[in-house]
DNA sequence: GTACGACATGTCAACCTGAACATGTCATCA
DNA sequence: TGATGACATGTTCAGGTTGACATGTCGTAC
């Protein structure tokens, strides 16, 4: 039900229509929260069939733009403070390295050192947008803000993973 | 095709029973790759008429206990050698993140305690893990030291989280 | 001897997800 | 005018995942 939540949180910064949205999921959401345009556009759909998103306009192109309604902000305000928070973790590189005794040495040690250098670059990325959102280049926003805290997350995140994985290197498996 | 590899990597550790691995995954596996015992007896099942493993022996309650072929054990090498790895991350904590100027002060600061405190404990479960392997406590085979590297990752993740978490509370939205 | 709890395996329906396919519009440039 | 590329929305299907339900066995403690 996820996806749902956020299509809502999306809609209650400003309408928007399935393009966008989809857009915004490739942009940023999508490194947290996945989804391709066929889930994206039948959420919409349900969404509107339950009411707590309405279409406001339909221009060019047959773009239908959606708008959150009342009870919509309500639902995804309920989410936020009633529904308990999902902690579940799916993490392949993290399931590869229980099977690790299986690789030979060389190969372990490649295999890490393209790990390293793939979650440090990812934490760059991350590190360069939160300083960036610092330097007000995104404006100040309580939305910019928000995502300046999402961005955090995925700069620690990467940046453990980068350190977890040069310390793998440094302890081999013998 | 993950849990499919991930059932051949724990079986080339030593021959077990759905039961087993099914325990296994809620015991460890289950941190980083949830599998319940319906998707594991099922996976099971193709794993054995695709000749990756085989059933060793029927013991009592019809119990089976299964066994990776040879044919198996070169496929997850394989897997682990050759098929690239998948990056993807589902973190709901953080696409919350996204949201978290749809709450009030009062409620993030408490929602963001929360967190901080679920990603400590768990946090300190790994370290515990981690230092207890350290201390020769699971052995020193191959396998418990791949374990001992896994549980690295699941303690620098958390504490990762767990920091970030800190911050976020640090940092109001304002 | 029987009731209970842990062991052990399975089915089924529903839902989520992603890749591929399909359709059509609009702006722009040659 | 016609080609191209970005815009925009959808369907379909296969496969992964989960929760609920169902069935039966074995050891043991009362």
């Amino acid at each position: 039900m996820s996806l749902r939540h956020a299509l809502l949180g999306l809609l209650a910064e400003a309408p928007a229509s399935g393009w966008d949205l989809s857009r915004r999921f490739e942009d940023v959401l999508g490194s947290v929260w996945p989804a391709g345009h066929p889930q994206i556009y039948g959420e919409l759909r349900k969404l509107d069939e339950d009411k707590l998103i309405e279409v406001v306009s339909e221009g060019p192109r047959r773009r239908k733009e959606y708008r959150v309604t009342a009870e919509g902000l309500t639902e995804v305000r309920r989410w936020l403070t009633e529904v308990d928070v999902d902690h579940t973790l799916r993490l392949e590189p993290i399931l590869r390295s229980v099977f690790f005794w299986l690789m030979t040495p060389d190969q372990l040690t490649k295999h890490l050192r393209d790990e390293a250098d793939y979650f440090t670059t990812l934490a760059r990325t991350y590190r360069n947008l939160a300083d960036a959102k610092d330097r007000g280049e995104y404006g100040t926003s309580p939305q910019t803000q928000a995502l300046r805290v999402a961005a955090e997350a995925g700069a620690e995140l990467n940046e453990a993973l980068a350190h977890w994985a040069e310390w793998a290197i440094k302890h081999p498996i013998s």
